[in-house]
DNA sequence: TATTTTTTTGGTAACGTTAACGGTACTAAT
DNA sequence: ATTAGTACCGTTAACGTTACCAAAAAAATA
C-alpha cells in the first residue's frame, strides 16, 4: 500500500526514527541484504509498509552509479513498425528489470541531438538508437567513448559499433524479383529519403532485381518522397501516385519503401479505377498488422520487428554488463521473408 | 559536443579544479544564475564544454525535489488509439519542458499498480493514468493524498480527482441510432469487458438508441469478449463474428466497441461472402487512422485523440504547479462526432 | 569464567548538485 | 577617511541513499 503522508515522502531517516534503530540498518532490512537479524526486518518492513515509505531512486542511482535505465529514440512512436519493435524492446527490458525512457525525435537530427543529451542526464546506462541521419557528431563520440548503444534498424558501414538490422538489399529484391515474375514490364519504385541504410538497401535490391532480369534502371522511376515524416508516410504514397497518374507515367507495378506508403498507392489507384493486381501490382515493406486487413491484402517483405527489438536490447544489455573496454563489435542481420498476399 | 573522458563523467568539481574556482561559482555559471562575473562564466563554460560535462540529474533532482518528469501509463502503446492520444500528451511537454515516462501496462492491474510504484519512486511530478480496472486501492490513495494525477479516457464518478475522457454515451447512442435510421433490424454489438466507463458508456448509449426507436435490447446481442488485451482486439472481432456466423445469429448490423474489433468483424464477413453494408452494416469507434483505408471504408466514431492527450497533460500540470490543498476538481467532457464512409 | 567467533548493528563518508549565507574586494557616496 | 553599497565568490550544509568499517551484542568455544 502506498501512502504519502501529508503530500510528503517518507525516508529511512523516518523509519529508523520510529523503530529506533539507525537509518543503514533500515537500509539493509529493504534491500534484502544478509546481517540483519530476522526479527528486526520484519519490524522494520511492517512500519515501513505503515508508513507508506517509498524509496527515492534518485538518491540511489546517484548513490549507486546505475540506473537500471536505458534510452530508446525512435522516429515515430505512432508508425506501427516501431510500436512492434519496441514491443519486442519491452520484453526483454521487463526480464531483465530495466526501465525505457522513450523519445519520439520525429526523424529530427536536432531532437535526436538533444534527446541523446537528455537521456545522458539522466545516466540511462545505455541507448537504443534508430537513427534518421547519415552521420552525426555527437553519436560517433559517444561510440568514440565506448559509451553503450546500439543502432537499430540501419547498417553504418565501419562505425565501431554494435548494430542490428535487417537484410534490405535482399528485402529490396525479392520484392522487385517477385514483380517481374508476375509479369511486371515496368516497376517504380517510392522510396523514403535516401538517408540511411534502410533505404538505401532498398533501393539497391530494387536495382539488382531489374539488372539481373536484363531491364534497365531508370533513375526516373525511383520516386524520393521528402517531407514524410511524422506519419505522413501514407499521405505521401498517396500523393505520388497521384502525381504519376496525372504526368500519365506509365507502370504496372510499385514497389513501396514501407506498408504505409503502400496504403496510399492503393488508396489513389483505387480512386482512379486502376484495378490491382490486375491493373498495378504493389509491393510494400515491413508486413505490419493492418497490411492484412486493406484491400486487396497486401504482398509484403516481412520483417522480424518484435525480434530486432527484443534481439536490441539484449545486445545493449551485454554491453553495459560487459566491460567498455572491448574492441569486438556485433553486427546482427535478420532474415526478411516474402509475404505473398492480393495485391501482387 | 558532448565527451566522456574514459568512460567516466565529469563533475562540477573536476571543472572547478581546473578553472581554479569554487564547485558552487560552477553551478553558478553552467545554471545562468545571477552573481557571477561575465567573463569567469565564459571561462567556465568553455571548460565545461572542453571537458564534455553533462550534468547529472540524479543529483539535480535529489538536491532541487522536481524532476520535470511525468509518468504515463496506458495500457497499449501499439494500439493507434493510444498513439494518438500520446502524441498530444507528447506536444504538451515539450511545450512546457517536461520528460515523460511511459509504461504499458498491457491493461494488467499487477502491471498499473508496480508501474504505479516505480513512477513513485523515480519521484515524478505527476502521473498520466489511463485506468483499465473499475477500481484500485493504490490509485484511491494517491488521490487521497493529493498526488497530481489525471485520469484519461474513463470516467470514474464521484472520485476526487481529475479527469478527461469522451462523451460515450453520446458516442454509443449516435451510433447505434444511424444504423437504426439506415433500416438494420438487428443489431449487435461487440464490446470489451465491462470494467469501465468507456465500455459501459458505450453500451448505454446502444440500449438508449435502441429503446428510443421502440427496439428491444436482447441482453444476448451484446458480445463481451474477454481476454482481448495485448492488441488481440482485431482477433476478437473476428472470432466473435466468426462464432455468431456458425451459430447462425440473425443481424444486419454491428455496432464495435472499437475499429479494431470493427476490422476483426469485416474480415470475418468478408470470408463468409456476406456484403457490407448491403447485407450488415457496422460502425466502428475511435477513427484511427487505417479506418479511411480499409474496405469498405469504416463508418465510426471520432474521438478528439491528440486533444485528449494534451488538454490531459495541461491539466496535470495546472494541478503540479498549484498547491494540492484545493478541493475543486475538474471533469473535461470531450465531444465525439459520427464519421459517415462506406461501412454502414 | 575467559576467550574467540559469529551475528547484528551503528557511525561516517560519499554520490553530485544547489541554496543559504557569509565574506571579500572594489566603487561610490558622505 | 569612513561608510554604504554592490558585485562576485566561497563555505557549509543539505537532498536520501548505500558502502565500508568499526563496534557492540550474542553465541560458541576453550
Amino acid at each position: 500500500m502506498i501512502k504519502l503522508t501529508q503530500a510528503k515522502f517518507v525516508t529511512l531517516k523516518d523509519i529508523a526514527e520510529k523503530a529506533g534503530v539507525s537509518v543503514n540498518t533500515v537500509s539493509r532490512a529493504l534491500n534484502n541484504k544478509p546481517d540483519i537479524n530476522p526479527k528486526t526486518k520484519e519490524k522494520i518492513e511492517k512500519i515501513a509498509d505503515e508508513l507508506g515509505y517509498v524509496k527515492n531512486s534518485y538518491a540511489t542511482m546517484l548513490k549507486s552509479q546505475v540506473s537500471n535505465t536505458i534510452g530508446v529514440i525512435v522516429p515515430d512512436s505512432s508508425n506501427p513498425f516501431f510500436s512492434e519493435v519496441f514491443k519486442g524492446i519491452d520484453r526483454a527490458a521487463k526480464e531483465k528489470d530495466y526501465q525505457i525512457i522513450m523519445m519520439n525525435s520525429e526523424g529530427l537530427y536536432e531532437n535526436e541531438e538533444q534527446f541523446i543529451r537528455t537521456l545522458l542526464e539522466r545516466r540511462v546506462d545505455g541507448i537504443l538508437l534508430f537513427p534518421m541521419q547519415k552521420s552525426y557528431e555527437d553519436i560517433k563520440e559517444l561510440i568514440r567513448e565506448r559509451f553503450p548503444i546500439v543502432l537499430v534498424g540501419r547498417e553504418y558501414d565501419g562505425w565501431d559499433v554494435d548494430q542490428i538490422y535487417s537484410d534490405e538489399v535482399k528485402g529490396g529484391y525479392i520484392a522487385t524479383k517477385y514483380l517481374i515474375e508476375k509479369g511486371c514490364k515496368r516497376i517504380k519504385m517510392i522510396t523514403d529519403e535516401l538517408y540511411n541504410s534502410a533505404s538505401f538497401g532498398r533501393v539497391e535490391g530494387y536495382k539488382k532485381a531489374l539488372k539481373e532480369k536484363g531491364k534497365k534502371v531508370q533513375d526516373q522511376d525511383i520516386k524520393i518522397c521528402d517531407k514524410i515524416h511524422e506519419g505522413y508516410h501514407i499521405q505521401a504514397g498517396y500523393d505520388e501516385v497521384t502525381k504519376m497518374l496525372k504526368q500519365k507515367e506509365i507502370f504496372d507495378g510499385i514497389f513501396c519503401y514501407n506498408d504505409l506508403i503502400a496504403y496510399g498507392a492503393i488508396k489513389a489507384l483505387k480512386e482512379h479505377g486502376i484495378r490491382i493486381p490486375k491493373d498495378v501490382r504493389i509491393v510494400g515493406y515491413d508486413d505490419i498488422t493492418f497490411s492484412s486487413l486493406i484491400e486487396p491484402e497486401l504482398t509484403t517483405i516481412r520483417v522480424k520487428k518484435e525480434e530486432m527489438g527484443y534481439e536490441a536490447f539484449n545486445m545493449l544489455y551485454k554491453r553495459i554488463k560487459s566491460d567498455r573496454i572491448s574492441n569486438s563489435f556485433v553486427k546482427k542481420i535478420l532474415d526478411v521473408e516474402l509475404i505473398i498476399r492480393k495485391s501482387a
